[in-house]
DNA sequence: GCGACAG
DNA sequence: ATCTTGTCGC
């Protein structure tokens, strides 16, 4: 067997898992490489004031078109980011658009933007209709400086922003209830700050989670993102984007 | 000190 | 994120 250290094998992990999960999964735990500490904190710093530029409040008005924003990696070096924008409520498409460009920087927890927000503002510069509202894939304020790459996004643009993640990243929650539309909260073990929703948009799959990014509140956030899914687990605009991600990817190689 | 760790 | 086979359920 090799190394604890390295990269782990998931085919062989869920064959594991059923055999003896506690263990053996411990030793698959995905594995990091050590981030340069002087890097992690000229960006630990950049969030904390970027932090202070968050405004977490209602629409201004009821939004017209919403973006969906998602980024692939076609190879280690390359990433695609892809932009949909669809009418609200009807989630009409009425644009795509996307950037392929190179990675800069390495994947570090809690630091996913600096990796990928680069890529996706030029995406958004080839947009031609700009939305009222943008649907990021990945966190909020659900993040260890609240930060997450959805409100990173937001700042930037000054643009009301949310995101929608499928995995938690920090905070703790009760499991909302099997069925499609229920939420429970996500909050800070420590202060009880409320981070971001679990929302469940189908039945029995596994749910989501919403948090706000940049002028947006939570419960905007909740109700957008209910009201743009459509019987699948993610809400159409991150849905739409991750599809034309495939799309595209076969263009660019 | 030990775990946890978006995409 | 990405690489993978088969499998369970509506």
């Amino acid at each position: 067997m090799a190394a604890a250290a390295g990269s782990p094998t998931l085919p062989a992990a869920a064959a594991y898992r059923a055999y003896h999960p506690d263990a053996i999964m411990a030793y698959y735990r995905p594995y990091h490489p050590p981030a340069d500490p002087e890097l992690v904190r000229q960006l630990t710093a950049t969030q904390n004031e970027m932090r202070q530029r968050v405004r977490l409040e209602p629409l201004a008005h009821p939004p017209k078109l919403i973006a969906g924003l998602d980024s692939s990696f076609p190879t280690p070096e390359t990433i695609l980011s892809v932009i949909v924008v669809l009418k609200f409520p009807e989630l009409e498409l009425v644009e795509k658009v996307y950037h392929y460009g190179t990675v800069n920087m390495p994947y570090v927890p809690g630091f996913l933007s600096f990796r990928e927000a680069p890529n996706l503002l030029l995406a958004f510069e080839k947009l031609t209709q700009k939305p009222d509202v943008l649907m990021v894939d990945g966190h909020g304020i659900a993040h260890p400086r609240r930060m997450g790459i959805a409100a990173h996004i937001g700042v930037l643009l000054d643009k009301p922003s949310f995101g929608v993640a499928k995995q938690v990243l920090t905070g703790q929650h009760p499991e909302p209830s099997t069925e499609a539309g229920t939420t429970a909260p996500l909050t800070d073990k420590k202060t009880g700050e409320l981070l971001g929703e679990v929302l469940r948009t189908k039945d029995r799959v596994k749910p989501v989670f919403v948090s706000p990014g940049h002028r947006i509140d939570q419960d905007t956030a909740t109700a957008l993102a209910w009201h743009c899914t459509r019987g699948y687990k993610l809400p159409e605009p991150t849905r739409l984007a991750d599809h034309w991600a495939e799309e595209f990817k076969k263009e660019v190689r």
